[in-house]
DNA sequence: AGTTTCGTTGCGTTCTGCGCAACGATCTTG
DNA sequence: CAAGATCGTTGCGCAGAACGCAACGAAACT
C-alpha cells in the first residue's frame, strides 16, 4: 500500500495552519519540507477550495468552512451536548474541561473549554491520550459493559508515563470498578506530573458512542481535597444534564432532513 | 495560477464523505470522477492520515479527528457560545436555528441546532446564503457600523431569489435600519419560498467578527404572528446571553496556553 | 529612496498519480 | 452449500502533474 505524497502534504499543511492559527508562506514551506514555490501552489489550491484564506495578503489562516466541516463530522454524535456540559463544569470547577471520544485505542480530544485562570492546563485539540493513564479513558471504560471493558483492556499496552501510572491489568480493572461505584474517574498525575483530572462519561443515546469529559487542572490546586469538595455538585450537574438530554432525544427526534 | 488536481480530489473526497456520512468506494470514485483504483488510494491515504476511517471494512466515514480540527478552526471566535445560544433559541422557538459567519460576501452556515419537529427546515452545513436575502445577512449588516454596512451593500449583487427578495440597495438599507430599531431581522420567503427566518447577530468581543444566528421554519407555522408572539422572549434570551458572555470574557481570559 | 525580505511565475525534469486489467475477498442467490 | 455477482485490492506502464530552480516583482523596513 503506497501513500499519496501530495495528499499527505496538503493534509499536513491544513493541520499546521489550524494548529498555528496564522502562518506565512515560508513557515509552511519549512514545516512541510518543500520548496516555497511548492508551498505557494499548495496554499493557493487550498485557498481556491476554500479551506484556507489569506488574511492580509501575507498570512494564511484556516477558512471558517472547516468549522462547518467539523460540525458535519460531529453530526449524529453527542458532541454539541458534551461541549455544553463542559462549559457548565468549567464554570463550576474553574478548571479546563476536555471532551474526548474513543479512537484507535486512545482517547482523542475533540473539544475543550478553557479555564479562565491564566495558570491552567490546556491540551491541544487532536491530542491522543492513552486510555489507562487518563481520567478520560477510565471514565470511558467505566461506562462500557464489563466484558467490553475487559476485552478493551486486554488489548491495551499499559505503558507507564509517570511513577503513578497504572501498568497492571488487574489494577486497572479494579480502578474501573471503583470508578463505576464512585460515579466519576480520577487521575492524580498518572498521565503527566503536575496534572490531575476528574472524568465523566456520557452515553446520550442508545447506539451512540460514549463521550468522555475530564476536568483538568494543576495538582497544586486541583487536588484530592478540592475534588472531594466539588464532587457532589459536579456529579449532580452531570446527572441532571443526562436526564435532560435523554428526555430531549426521546421527544420524537429523527434523522436530519434538508429541505433547503 | 495552476490548481493542484490531486489536492482538489482529496478535498472533494473529504467533503463528500462528510456530507454523506457513510460511503463506499464506488460512490467516491463516481463522485470524484476517477477510477476506483485511484479512489482507493485516495481513501487509503486519508485513512493513514486519520482524516477518514473505515467502519466495517466496507464503508468509509470521516474521522473524529476532523471534529477536533473544526474546533481548532473555531478557536478565537464566539462559535461555541453562539451554538449554545442557538440551542436555547431552538428550545424556545421549536424551530431549527442556524449559526453563520460572514465569508466572501455571503453568510456561511457553520453550525446548526435542528428543530425536534420532523417537519422542519434544515440547511446543509457549509451552505452559503446571500446576504441580502437572508435574515442571517440582514442581522449581520445591522450589527455593523453604518459606513461598514453601506460599503458592503454597495459591493453586493442584489439577485432576486423569490418574488419577495429585496433587489434595491435603498430598500435594503432601509430594511437594515428597521432591523437595528427592532433588534432582530426578518425574512419572509425572501430566500426561499415556504421558508421564513428571524435573525440576530452577536458581537461577543471587541475585535471579534460578528456571528449571525437565525431561527428558520416553514412559513405555515413560523409566520408573522408566531414571531410576534415569541419575539419578546427571544430578544430577552439573546440580550441576557450577550450580557453573560461579555461579562465572562472580561474576567481575565487570555490567550490559550498548552502546558500538556 | 535604498535595501532587504517575501511572494509570484515560467520552465524543464523527474517522479508520482493515474487508468487498466487481473486477482482476491466477501456478500448474495438459487 | 455452491455458484455467481459484487466489491475491494494490487502490479504495471505511461503520461501528466508536481517539484525544484532561478529570475522577477512587490512590499516592508530603515
Amino acid at each position: 500500500m503506497v501513500l499519496m505524497e501530495t495528499v499527505a502534504r496538503a493534509v499536513r499543511t491544513v493541520e499546521f495552519v489550524a494548529r498555528e492559527g496564522r502562518v506565512r508562506l515560508d513557515d509552511v514551506a519549512s514545516e512541510i519540507g518543500v520548496h516555497k514555490s511548492n508551498a505557494h501552489r499548495l496554499l493557493n489550491t487550498l485557498c481556491e477550495l476554500d479551506w484556507i484564506v489569506l488574511d492580509d495578503r501575507r498570512s494564511y489562516a484556516v477558512s471558517p468552512h472547516l468549522v462547518a466541516l467539523g460540525q458535519a463530522a460531529a453530526a449524529g454524535t453527542s458532541f454539541r451536548q458534551a461541549l455544553q456540559l463542559a462549559e457548565t463544569l468549567r464554570d463550576v470547577s474553574g478548571e479546563t474541561v476536555h471532551v474526548a471520544v474513543p479512537h484507535r485505542r486512545r482517547m482523542l480530544i475533540v473539544g475543550r473549554v478553557d479555564s479562565r485562570d491564566p495558570l491552567r492546563v490546556s491540551c491541544q485539540l487532536g491530542t491522543r491520550d492513552a486510555i489507562h493513564t487518563s481520567a478520560l479513558g477510565k471514565a470511558y471504560l467505566a461506562v462500557l459493559t464489563e466484558p467490553e471493558a475487559d476485552s478493551l483492556i486486554a488489548d491495551l499496552e499499559l505503558v507507564g508515563l509517570t511513577p503513578f501510572s497504572i501498568t497492571s491489568r488487574d489494577t486497572l480493572e479494579a480502578e474501573v470498578r471503583r470508578t463505576r461505584d464512585r460515579g466519576y474517574s480520577l487521575d492524580f498525575e498518572e498521565g503527566r506530573l503536575g496534572v490531575c483530572c476528574m472524568g465523566f462519561a456520557l452515553r446520550l443515546g442508545v447506539n451512540l458512542e460514549p463521550v468522555a469529559i475530564s476536568i483538568t487542572g494543576p495538582s497544586d490546586r486541583w487536588n484530592k481535597d478540592r475534588m472531594r469538595e466539588l464532587a457532589p455538585r459536579l456529579v449532580e450537574h452531570v446527572r441532571a444534564f443526562k436526564a435532560v438530554s435523554l428526555a430531549g432525544s426521546a421527544t420524537g427526534q429523527t434523522a436530519p432532513s434538508a429541505i433547503r
